[in-house]
DNA sequence: ATGGTCGGGAACCGA
C-alpha cells in the first residue's frame, strides 16, 4: 500500500492537480496540508465521486489538513494535545486501513526570533510528547506532513541563503532530530541516505528552474510500520506542471 | 536593482 503526503497550498486552486495525481499514482492513504479553507468548502463531493473517503480539519484562509483514503477514515483527534487554546488547523489523526495515520502541518516559524518561532518550537515540543505516547502503543503509526524543518544542509539547496530561516535553525533541527531519535524512521532519508532530494521549491525567483529546493515533507514510521517498508520516493515531476503547488507529493510503500 | 510569486479573498497576510 502506498501512503503519501502533499502540501497542496490551497485546495481550491489545486483540486485539478490533486485529482490527476491521485488518478495517476493511485495511493491508498494521503495526508494533505494547507487546504486554506473551512470544512464546508472542502471538495468532499468531487473526491467522493472518485471513491475517496475524507476527514478534514479546516480553517478559513489558512492552514487546514485532511486525510484521504480508499476506505473509512476514523478520526482519533483533530488537534495536537498539550494546548487547548491552540485553534490553528494543523493536526489530524485517524485510524485508517489498520494504521494510525496523522496529517501534520508544522508551523513555519518565521521570522526568527519572534512569537511565531516560539510557537513553532512549542508545537514541536508538543509533537514530541505526543509522538512518544504513540510509540508506546506499539502499533503501526505514520506521521506524515509538512514539517517545515530542513533536517541537515543536505536538504537545502542554498544553505548560506537559508541560515537565518526558521526552517534551518539549530533549535528546529534539534527538535526534529530528537523526534526521529525516539525510534521513528524518516522514510525518504532511510531509503536514500546520501541523495540530494527536495520536496519544495519557492514560487519566487525561478527556484524550480534553478533547482533551489528544500526537503521539508516527511513520513515518519513507527517501528511496526518501518518493518513493512518496501520503497519510498518523491513525485518531483508534479512541480513542473501548470498551476503547481510549491510542494510535491512524498510517498512510502508498505507491504 | 531593497524587487521577485503564489493562494485566499477582497486589503493585505502568510509562506
Amino acid at each position: 500500500m502506498r501512503l503519501a503526503t502533499f502540501n497542496v497550498n490551497g485546495i481550491g486552486a489545486r483540486l485539478p492537480r490533486l485529482l490527476e495525481w491521485l488518478e495517476a499514482t493511485r495511493p491508498d492513504i494521503v495526508a494533505l496540508q494547507e487546504l486554506k479553507c473551512e470544512e464546508h468548502r472542502f471538495p468532499a463531493d468531487e473526491l467522493a465521486a472518485r471513491g475517496w473517503h475524507a476527514a478534514v480539519c479546516g480553517e478559513r484562509g489558512f492552514n487546514g489538513v485532511a486525510i484521504l483514503a480508499r476506505g473509512p477514515v476514523e478520526v482519533v483527534r483533530r488537534a495536537l494535545p498539550g494546548d487547548a487554546g491552540d485553534r490553528q488547523a494543523r493536526y489530524l489523526e485517524a485510524d485508517v486501513a489498520g494504521l494510525r495515520f496523522a496529517s501534520i502541518y508544522l508551523p513555519n516559524g518565521n521570522p526568527v526570533p519572534g512569537p511565531k518561532f516560539d510557537y513553532k518550537l512549542g508545537w514541536m515540543a508538543r509533537l514530541g510528547a505526543h509522538a512518544a505516547a504513540l510509540l508506546a502503543e506499539e502499533i503501526p503509526v505514520v506521521l506524515a506532513g509538512d514539517y517545515n524543518v530542513c533536517p541537515t544542509d543536505l536538504d537545502v539547496a542554498r544553505p548560506d541563503q537559508m541560515a537565518g530561516d526558521a526552517l534551518c535553525q539549530p533549535e528546529s533541527r534539534a527538535a526534529f532530530r530528537a523526534l526521529v531519535a525516539q525510534g521513528w524512521t524518516e522514510a525518504t532519508r532511510a531509503r536514500f541516505p546520501e541523495e540530494v532530494l527536495y520536496s519544495y521549491w519557492d514560487y519566487q525567483g525561478g527556484a524550480w528552474a534553478k533547482d533551489w529546493g528544500l526537503r521539508i515533507d516527511f513520513l515518519l514510521l513507527s517501528p511496526a510500520a518501518a518493518d513493512r517498508m518496501l520503497d519510498a520516493g518523491i513525485d518531483r515531476d508534479v512541480r513542473a506542471r501548470e498551476k503547481a503547488s510549491d510542494h510535491v507529493p512524498v510517498w512510502v510503500d508498505l507491504r
